[in-house]
DNA sequence: GTTTGTTTGGTCGTTAGACGAACTAACTCT
DNA sequence: AGAGTTAGTTCGTCTAACGACCAAACAAAC
């Protein structure tokens, strides 16, 4: 068996929200048990059931260091041992899996009119998820802080009640989240400088655990990262098909928020020079050519209210399996449009997936491979650079189910709870 | 005096090549060693001179620490006691500096018409800055490689004549290169699937030390991080202006080259449906609309020679000096539409500057204001997202002077050679 | 000049934690 | 039963950061 190369690791140290311009920051021993806890965890997550042993041939750390580092995990109700190997050569090995019972891991999405919440235990298995009509485009942004915090109070007790701690909650809002979480800008939901995380926290009142809030397409590229069927990509953008179009871009494993927290916005960039104007006040944005309430808008006669987004998608997805040709030259036309507005991003960023979500998911079958043939026409990289695009087969619930996979990924870098 | 926060650092583990998919690596002491020579090697260069207690103080690691780390970099000649500090209360302290004398890191950068090579020693400043004109589009793959392990061969001599040991040698190119080195695409060189970086290890014979290819526009990014007047930025895009336009993306303070290597391919963003045809087959690309070569086409008649690109730029800048209305047009609409290209890349990505290379400096007077102009007009966040636009500063040598801060980027993240 | 205070930088002992080797445990196969 | 194999633990070693202390070298106050 191949021993791993060990060089050069990057520890993690404990630099969360360490201030831009800081440098590197220094490490010591305590960065050396983090990063080896997080890789035996991440380990296990990947592999289980797994044995100590097969940790240590697979990571490279020694023998006698695992043991440590998977007693210390097991003290923090991480890990659990579950049973032995049978009918083996050798000793028998004790097996590990993450331990699904003592934790939960909780994202709520807002939406303009619904409201999704989950909940996931450290494996990433779903143990609650309720989607409640919410009036975000009319309440005001206290109105909507109030709601979200209920919700969020109700999702903790019932966690309570379950005997789980909650390890984070995470929200996902369609709009401008800076780097502090505060939406500055979420049209749709009529709201500007909003500091959601900061409210959230004070009204739910030192609730034991981060209140974080980011974009809801960063939020679904972690989701498909982490529970989509792309093992080990590294490099991958996430496009929400709602009302607007944004983009949750992962390179190098990480989401990249840009400087201020505000990249992703692919909905605004423009398409069609002189194009159909668009609410941002502008004209040809890949939202009023590609985005669902445009189409919409041309579909259904009287306009679109965001409220019944849903039904709607379905009479057009009904209009297409019929073969209505208008519907048919519509989605046709908004492929072509996406697939430039994909071009654009295999060529900039050439990721190896680009994952549509949404309601693309539902209009799938009539623009996929129109979108595909574009992006590959349009890209200088031979064969798109090797970009792969897929639908996604998460759902609706996608960003919510990514706010809570971003509290995952705090756990898997580090952030790990104490032991008992 | 504050002391600096320790929470969660990135420790520096040995993985340079990791293989995709590769999880992250385990850490050991010896990585922890490396990460805290690198942050006090990066410190001093930032705050040169400075004393061992100003190293402890800001960087937050115990002063026995830093003496010993000091230590070890002075042993491998990276760093040098200079005076002492006189006229203040208390002993006066003995500063440190980088010590320039006794290595050197080489850049070249390939072109069609010319190729230029730079050695920096460690505190980036110049040994060295050779231009020679080079049939780089008219000679095989095979008799260019040979002569840009001409050109190395003759710094290398020059630099062991100085008594400077060689810390690496990047190149850097025009075109699509992948991670590994080798050149997928080059349009203009008229190259595919040249093997570079293994080509010119095999021509060097083992030259001691590692031997790296990277896109020009990815280097003039990283040029521009370590040289230019960007403090402490972490997102940051280069465009070369060239013949065609490329990007170079840096996100979170690294630079980020998609899954094959390929991001940073602006110049094939369809900018025009319909627009000019481009020699890559499609129409409309930002570098038919935006890019020099085309510029020249229409300013010059019987179309533009790349060798001769410079003279023509210099006869296109005193005919806007002079106030041809033709020319002047020429650059507004020029401008309009790399205003478009850099709104798309202020929506998708962000970065907090967006620096315009190559020949675009020399044009900077007749096209930076509209630039800013279309590109904030067109960006959905208030204000571009707090996104600037310079003009660089460093002349056309930028991607070779990036190339060499490429080997000056390993050495700070953890890559030091080897006490004497 | 003497004293006092301040700052630098080094020494020494402590400590965390990874590593290697040896060892024990528990199984299968012959 | 014995040999072989694999799992996991124990123990001693070693690296390197850390805290406390100390001597050196200066300025300022007296």
């Amino acid at each position: 068996m191949m021993r791993p190369t060990r060089n050069g690791a990057q520890l993690i140290t404990n630099t969360q929200g360490s201030a831009p311009g800081t440098g590197p920051q220094p490490a010591d021993f305590t960065d050396v048990r983090a990063t080896n806890l997080a890789v035996v965890l991440r380990f296990v997550r990947e592999n289980a059931p797994c044995s100590r042993a097969d940790i240590a041939a697979s990571t490279g750390l020694n023998k006698a260091t695992v043991s440590s580092l998977v007693a210390d995990l097991i003290d923090r109700r991480l890990l659990r041992e579950t049973g032995l190997t049978e009918n083996r050569v050798g000793r028998p090995a004790t097996m590990l899996v993450l331990d699904g019972s003592p934790y939960a891991a909780v994202g709520i999405e807002v939406n303009v009119d619904y409201l999704t919440a989950v909940a996931v235990d450290l494996k990433g298995e779903a143990l609650l998820s309720w989607r409640r009509s919410f009036p975000g485009g009319s309440a005001s942004a206290g109105q909507a802080v109030a709601g979200i915090a209920g919700v969020a109070r109700r999702v903790v007790t019932r966690m309570t009640k379950e005997a789980r701690q909650v390890l984070g909650l995470t929200v996902a809002v369609p709009g401008l989240v800076d780097l502090t979480g505060s939406v500055r800008l979420a049209p749709n939901m009529g709201w500007r400088d909003v500091d959601l995380a900061g409210d959230l926290a004070k009204v739910l009142r030192d609730p034991g655990f981060p209140v974080l809030v980011d974009n809801d397409a960063n939020l679904g590229a972690l989701a498909e990262l982490r529970f989509g069927p792309h093992g080990g990509v590294r490099d991958l953008v996430y496009l929400t098909g709602e009302i607007g179009v944004g983009a949750g871009i992962v390179l190098d494993g990480r989401l990249r928020r840009g400087g201020a927290g505000f990249s992703g916005e692919i909905g605004h960039i423009e398409i069609v020079p002189g194009g159909p104007p668009c609410h941002c006040g502008r004209r040809g944005c890949l939202e009023v050519v590609a985005g669902l309430g445009a189409l919409l808008d041309r579909t259904v006669p009287g306009g679109v209210s965001p409220a019944e987004l849903e039904p709607e998608i379905d009479e057009v997805v009904q209009r297409a399996e019929a073969g209505d040709p208008v519907v048919l030259d519509l989605l046709d036309t908004l492929a072509g449009n996406l697939g430039r507005g994909v071009g654009i991003v295999a060529n900039l960023l050439n990721p190896e997936v680009v994952v549509l979500g949404g309601y693309y998911v539902k209009l799938a079958p009539w623009i996929l491979a129109r979108v595909e043939q574009e992006m590959l026409a349009r890209t200088l990289a031979p064969g798109g650079g090797g970009c792969r695009l897929v639908v996604s087969g998460l759902g609706y619930g996608a960003a919510a189910l990514g706010a809570a996979a971003r509290v995952l990924d705090s756990v898997d870098s580090g952030r790990l709870p104490a032991p008992a």
